[in-house]
DNA sequence: AAGTGGTCTAGACCACTGA
DNA sequence: CAGTGGTCTAGACCACTTC
């Protein structure tokens, strides 16, 4: 065995599909007929359109069909995410909406503690709200991000964090962000955030972890990002240090 | 049937996991011990493993069994990526390699032109070199670069290229790079780039496109880089524009 | 030789969609 | 209702690893 039934079938139709004979949000063939065409039994079949779905091209909905994925993304800008967001996303002709999921005081987590240079002394007082919000763009969940503030502009802005991008907030509120530093990675969608999300086991993510400093280089917010790897990309520019 | 049974097998094989009681590198039950464990079918047991695999969190290998991955990444900073690359990775306790595939003289595919903005005239001429180059870190395959640099640089730089970083190379020969604007996205392993970089056929990747410029905003260098996103994680630090 | 995972078959029942 | 994909079973053969 050369190469796999499942394979050689996938890769035929996979073909198919980037030559464009297969047009996005077309159907295509059911299980049944790739039994037929190939000759295969169901499983074969079925394996073979999951390894489609594993490589993002193709996406099933029971008792209707699978289809070819629509591959529009958008871009989220790093390097002026401040005021420009939600203009960014018209400019991009997508609506941005965010729904807050959690805004509470907690005492944080030891990392957060220590990135957000808070004493132990105050182990146990609230220094912190904790916001889970979930943003969507045209309706579609795309992102869910967990962000930590210091309690007192948590407490100050939560009308408005609750809202708005968190970045913004503070802006508009003259709160000045000197710099963010943050790392972009790569996951895998577990059982929790496929629900959120809206997408299947294993969907890759991005994870944008971030925090931010004031002119004073004291940390006012972290937090990460997990955003749908198929809909979202991440720009930024660099510029030489001198 | 509220829950698959395959789900239910895997999330509490996961929930051992990332409790500890499965060690990185250690073996999981084997799908025989799995049948007999859960009572269910062999195709069954095997859907709860594909479903760990397809979360990130084991892999598996003929004859010999399942195993809990590593979860080691490795940081690659773009805010200063034209110097201390090496250095960087030798901070981080990894040793890098470069394997170079493709080194050529071509004639540039449109977008690529675009953004190099070299003029329709010389539609003909070998105006860009193409290079394709393989990253490895600690001896394992880890992204896939793709670059293309103006002709004069190619050629003049051609064996340090080979063997190097494009940005340092051109900065240990004064090219100074100015700014460089950058995108990084998600996308999943198609058969080839699965091959080159050893995962399986859809695994996330970061997608890492680039594009600097030098001091007179002459674009010099375009390119993207493939990389496995279960090894790599790109930091950045965005300050405030003036 | 024994144990592991990889591929494949035939067949059953269920859940959802749409005419 | 027919057609679709989702779950599950039992059983076969193969390829690879380890002893």
């Amino acid at each position: 065995m050369q190469i796999p039934l499942h394979l050689a079938i996938s890769e035929q139709l996979r073909n198919q599909i980037t030559s464009g004979e297969f047009q996005p949000g077309e159907q295509l063939p059911s299980e049944h007929q790739i039994m037929v065409q190939f000759e295969v039994s169901r499983i074969t079949a079925r394996r073979a359109i999951a390894n489609l779905v594993n490589q993002g091209l193709v996406f099933s909905q029971q008792g209707k069909g699978v289809f070819v994925k629509e591959q529009r993304k958008v871009t989220y800008s790093l390097s002026s995410p401040m005021i420009f967001f939600e203009a960014d996303m018209l400019r991009q002709g997508v609506r941005s909406a965010i729904h807050n999921l959690i805004f509470k005081p907690v005492s944080p987590p030891s990392p957060i503690r220590q990135t957000l240079q808070l004493t132990a002394n105050h182990a146990n007082q609230r220094e912190v709200y904790l916001q889970k919000k979930l943003l969507l763009l045209d309706e579609i969940p795309v992102a869910i991000d967990i962000t930590y503030i210091l309690a007192d502009l948590g407490k100050r802005y939560a009308n408005e964090l609750k809202q708005q991008m968190t970045f913004p907030t503070l802006e508009q509120n003259g709160i000045a962000i000197d710099r963010v530093t943050a790392t972009l990675a790569c996951t895998r969608a577990d059982p929790e955030t496929s629900e959120y999300l809206d997408v299947p086991l294993g969907e890759p993510l991005m994870v944008y972890c971030y925090t931010a400093y004031t002119d004073t280089d004291q940390p006012i917010v972290t937090g990460e990002a997990l955003s749908r790897g198929d809909r979202l990309t991440y720009s930024v520019e660099i510029r030489k240090r001198d």
